[in-house]
DNA sequence: TATCCATACCTAGAACTGCTAGGCATTGTA
DNA sequence: TACAATGCCTAGCAGTTCTAGGTATGGATA
């Protein structure tokens, strides 16, 4: 059931940056997310994420600090940027004219979008 | 206009092995038509395709073999096995559940699978 | 109070890979 | 006869990823 390493790296950054969008976030909860909204199908190691989210901030499309939470840990919270917003935009307009291609070769393609 | 680098590697297995599924082609027509599907948004070279095409012969999903074509050319055609397509439906079902799980970040999703 | 699990973060560098940049040959056409 | 289009191939470098290791602390349990 391990999805594809490829596909996995394809969606990475679209996928942090959509999770940010939601409200700034840090590592592990992002991780917990990420396995929550797939139901199990994507399972990244924190070895994956952190480089990816060290990655992003340096391209200046999350902005990062350090804070100590009201349960008393500190944590490394991000938020997304502008940018970021615009990086977002552009890996889903790409997202959506791949899948259109494969789609178009798929014939009636749902890919379970329509859901509630 | 360029696809993320990461992006092209998910959808390239995917989208040769759904063109062969048309029936069986050679190199250079499968570049014509990954261009004409996209509307020009992917654009590989030649030297991109080729060693993905001996890969997924190698791994079992196409066979292959030289033929002269009416026009005189001589070309390898490549077609899609059953191991090929098996291989297929799993890259379509890890597409359609990445993309479940994005569009889930994404609100309401049309891919731009609605069309006519 | 010792131990264990969950939480929380970080990185070096081995291991892998993809693609650029080159090559070759043939047919049609200006 | 020269150029464009068709048609195929690959060495190896340049680049990246993620494994495997590390550290630290809060809370629960025995």
């Amino acid at each position: 059931m391990d999805i594809d390493k490829d596909l996995v790296a394809a969606s990475a950054t679209p996928l942090v940056l959509s999770i940010l969008t939601e409200g700034e976030s840090y590592g592990y909860a992002i991780l917990k997310r990420i396995r929550e909204l797939s139901g199990g199908e994507l399972d990244w190691t924190d070895g994956m994420l952190y480089p990816l989210l060290h990655r992003l901030h340096r391209l200046g499309l999350v902005t990062t600090e350090w804070r100590t939470s009201p349960e008393g840990r500190r944590r490394r919270y991000y938020a997304i940027t502008d940018a970021g917003r615009e990086a977002l935009a552009e890996h889903r307009r790409q997202w959506e004219a791949v899948t259109r291609t494969l789609g178009g070769l798929w014939g009636a393609l749902t890919l379970g979008m329509e859901g509630p």
